[in-house]
DNA sequence: TGAGTTCTGTCATATTTATGTCATATTACC
DNA sequence: GGTAATATGACATAAATATGACAGAACTCA
């Protein structure tokens, strides 16, 4: 059965563990239901991939040769950069230690082999679930502009504004990263996500279809272009 | 003989420990005080249940083998779609420690055992009659639309809605969750259960459906869609 | 039991909306 | 004024959603 996602984003899941047979297998599981998957076979390489490409979940074995699970997710946890990313632990068995030991390091759950693939996903799903209500909760407002993501609405005055879905993945991207410029390279991975191999041209497209989307009380002038550089959403003018 | 069920419809109860002969037991005398009964004999189990027919209360035992209950209350209560379910414990002992990591997780009511299948279930009935309360009996008033889910019926400026089952329970759904958008996969999970493999275009069809029906005095208008990400049900048009 | 009815999920098709690219205009900066 | 960078409008195409039809399940009621 052709499962045709709606465009929201895909999320990205990293996959770590040494045994290549496994990774597969889990691998066919998530993709066939519908997340992307980045493999890594340790920990060096599932570190430089994370802060790569900010996957939006990691699958970390616990034991692996080289840096353990554990000390992998200890780092992760103590740089901010990467502390908010979700880890789901894989245990060999159902050792008390490990679990206690990885919660209390930080992990949002752990799943002990051997387990089902549904059972995985079904974890990785409540995870995500958890995560995104946790993220995205709050609305932000802006001078008179309210982006409510629970709703999914953006109002400015009052006034119902509507945005394409771009559009409104790109407000949500500056609102939650203002008064910093971004490249257009840049943008174009956070709002269209890793693997989009588009013209950089086409993020002024709709830089300027935001912008006249949201000209009500002058709040398009928030969107600001840095020439050379990209653009910076900033409330100074 | 069916015994046909009068208005109200036959609770379901989750039944989670791991020796046979009590959940057998306690089957019994459940289904004599006119429960349906569901039963699994660990955590995994249990949950995979849980996500798919939505009990509207479980049974957990303290110590089982593999993961304990505890941490399966903890699981529970940390997901959105089964945070609401109450949970009763069930323990071995009477020993404070785990009365108090019990309720401390979100469990609704605590049973030590030994204990007579009569105080179980006058427990379970406090319980369900508070959750009851809070939840399910007081009729929705939108607009003109009145949602009584006592007499299981739905009308629009005094006229009857007719309306299928499963429009009834996204009606409901979406009752209970306004100003909120929801993907395809969540309205599945929510209104269909768990783990149906049903096709993300079923949503849309039955929502069509609901519309359709609902369509008095403009009714219809509010279950809205919201492109590329799913549909939400507001009174703000 | 079986005929009649309602309900469901899936398709194929229509309709609406969003996307990315271009060609061209405009702007900022030297 | 010249040049490179950005803005803008148009447009073909792609994608998402809506709709109508249909066949098989499930349910009703004799």
């Amino acid at each position: 059965m052709e499962n045709k996602v709606n465009f929201m984003p895909k999320h990205t899941i990293l996959l770590v563990d040494d045994e290549a047979p496994i990774r597969d297998m889990l691998a066919i599981a998530l993709e066939a239901a519908d997340y992307n998957v980045l493999q890594a076979e340790n920990a060096q390489q599932a570190h430089a991939c994370i802060i790569d490409r900010h996957p939006d979940l990691v699958l970390l074995d616990w034991m692996m040769p080289g840096t353990t699970g554990l000390e992998l997710l200890r780092r992760l946890k103590r740089d901010e950069l990467t502390e908010k990313i979700p880890v789901i632990m894989l245990t060999a068995k159902a050792e008390e230690d490990s679990k206690i030991s990885a919660l209390d390091a930080g992990a949002d759950d752990y799943v002990a082999k051997p387990f089902s693939p549904r059972e995985l996903i079904s974890r990785v799903k409540a995870v995500l679930r958890r995560i995104g209500r946790e993220e995205l909760k709050d609305a932000i407002i802006v001078d008179q502009m309210r982006f409510d993501p629970l709703s999914h609405r953006v109002s400015i005055a009052d006034k119902d504004i509507n945005l394409g879905p771009t559009e409104y993945r790109m407000l949500q991207f500056f609102l939650t990263h203002q008064e910093r410029v971004y490249s257009r390279d840049q943008i174009l991975d956070y709002v269209w996500g890793g693997n989009a191999y588009l013209d950089e041209r086409t993020v002024d497209v709709h830089i300027r279809r935001l912008r006249k989307a949201i000209s009500v009380a002058g709040h398009e002038n928030y969107v600001q272009t840095v020439r050379g550089a990209g653009y910076r959403f900033s409330t100074q003018l």
